[in-house]
DNA sequence: GTGGTCTAGACCACG
DNA sequence: GTGGTCTAGACCACC
């Protein structure tokens, strides 16, 4: 069991991700680092905009996101709370197709296989370890 | 020197990504595959868009990425060419940040890291031999 | 007469209606089964609510709407009972009108006439029977 | 091939359902009759917020549920529309779900079987036929 | 007090 | 011109 306190979540305007799919990767994150386990509940809608500085609609777009995930139960006036630890029904094309494009950029950049891998590796720690 | 009618990039409209995007995805892993080499001639900008069926600013924005990315050299009036089979000026961490969220999906899945590491190299080897 | 131990509501959180909504259905089938008829007790708020794990307040928003409905009646300080089975005071249309999206929905699942009549023709002998 | 004009949907405030989800069955109800088929356009949000007198968000969110749906294809800055006229991959339990409280109404209000059945005729017939 | 819905209006991404 | 995102603020449904 977590207490909310530790909802380290950062958003970036740089980022070219909108903000709504920021705050849902990174609570993402969180629960695929084991940071948020399930039941755990998550802030209400209102705190998290304020902390996060977003508007409340930012944050409920966010919710519906991973609400349609399966890891997150959001009960209207009570509340959320973590629903599931794993993604399923999920295709193994549909799981790999967004790593395309990232991995050809380090290809074009000229990164050698076990660099690539290398990296791979420590980006799995630091997602596993909830790090930065 | 290849012929620009080896061109195969396919547009999917439930893909995520917007159609520009695709199209200059498209392009980097032919020219991450070696299919297109440093002094190809790219596609006019009509043609490709009506060969793929998308509009003519779709293409025009696509290859203006590819031009920031040092890639391609767009002359005025004279077609386009591979300027450059190689990203430089990019940090690692802009390099790995697109990184993060598509393996967060895989560790959400529940997918151990020898199952990672094992499609990363997979998909690599598409990439570089220029399949699917 | 009906003992009340017999008040079988499922409660689900995945279900699209309200809470207190679910309730009051599920008293509803009830009395549509016959499992509960005119004069029976109903189980006191805080009884069902906490036997169901709900609010308190859940339960008497249930109350009302079938108080409105002139299903029941909400003696204060001395209980609840049915106080008819059947509902009147409702216009064709407004007992109709819940029926459309529900039918829209198996139409554009292409279930040809018969199958549908089949289908409604068990979940009314469900409902009659108080079955599942 | 249908024009847009034809769009007829009723938007009702005393309706219990939120506006989007009754723009969204209006929808549904003319995809069901074959007012609109596959291919057809559907009119822009902008459009169809002013001549529902709602908001843009509102049909956004509404277009945003059919197409979770299945049933229509939005395509950033190119309009959207009908992607097919059939809902597969939804359990039977899922479908007939929301005729339980609906059938009820009707067995509560004392409609014999062969009533209840003769409605249900009548009202696929005005879905099929795209009547009021 | 919680989340849901809706509005008005702005700005951006996309085709 | 299209849809997407975000904001600020309001009101309602729900627990």
């Amino acid at each position: 069991m977590q207490t909310l306190d530790t909802m380290l979540i950062t958003i970036d305007a740089d980022d070219p991700r909108p903000l709504y799919q920021q705050v849902a990767d990174g609570i993402r994150e969180l629960i695929a680092s084991g940071g948020l386990v399930k039941g755990d509940p998550l802030p209400p809608v209102r705190q998290l905009a304020t902390s996060l500085g977003v508007n409340m609609n930012t944050i409920a777009t966010a919710y519906r996101t991973l609400q349609d995930d399966g890891l997150i139960a959001v009960r209207h006036g009570a509340g959320s709370l973590v629903a599931s630890c794993t993604i399923t029904n999920r295709t193994r094309a549909e799981l790999l197709s967004p790593l395309r494009p990232a991995l050809t950029q380090l290809v074009l950049a000229d990164w050698p296989l076990g660099k690539i891998l290398e990296a791979v590796k420590q980006q799995i720690h630091l997602i596993k370890s909830g790090s930065s």
